[in-house]
DNA sequence: TAGCATCATCGTAATATTGCAATGAACAAA
DNA sequence: TTTGTTCATTGCAATATTACGATGATGCTA
């Protein structure tokens, strides 16, 4: 069909899933890194950073936004974006308890 | 247009989004908690843990396998799936470092 | 007010993903 | 050899994603 079954799926599966799935472009990522970098958040010129138009940067940050991984303040004109610091932490920690199930101890393959 | 323009970011931009895409659906995320909890790796049970038909959990495990985030053995007549442990902890270090960036003394909006 | 800048949204085209029935390949057992 | 089991692959339909030009909304400035 195209469609995810995500109702067959336990929250903690598609709460990390969609995470995950924000993270998965090239784009958002440089976009967060960009945000990292910056000393203090920038507002547009995030467009100027990246080999791709407005209207696609634009549609990514919706993207990051949703997901919980940046806010955006209005600012006059324009729009300053940065990192939300409280759900970054949270889904840190949430990847970092997945990864951290790993049992070194069996290893049959 | 629909293709991302992976020539556009870095490998680390790149290999990060891959791994997050890998992640970034339920079942696989399903998969994988079931290759994690497993004391021994499993064969091919895992179709019967998952709500979705044998053909759709063989193409998942494939991206999973692509993605280097588990191995696939031979053993007789069935296939022992499991997690591989080095590309693991070389992805949650990844992840780690990544997630680590924000300086937490920043925070604007 | 008129013009400009910034950013979101709409509409559309190209491509990717998801899911499964049907089928195929490989092996084990009768 | 035949039958059954396990898993991959193929082919297809439905849906999602990616990208961007055109356009709209908002606020600033002259």
């Amino acid at each position: 069909m195209g469609a995810t079954k995500t109702d067959h799926f336990t929250a903690q599966q598609n709460e990390l899933a969609n995470l995950a799935k924000a993270l998965g472009h090239p784009a958002r990522i440089a976009i967060l890194e960009v945000l990292l970098k910056m000393e203090a958040c920038i507002c547009g010129d995030i467009v100027n950073e990246l080999p791709l138009a407005q209207p696609t940067v634009s549609q990514h940050l919706k993207e990051l936004k949703n997901a919980g991984l940046i806010k955006g303040n209005i600012e006059g004109n324009s729009i300053c974006y940065c990192i939300d610091a409280e759900n970054w932490n949270k889904y840190k920690e949430l990847l970092s308890a997945f990864f951290a199930q790993l049992n070194l101890k069996i290893n049959c393959c």
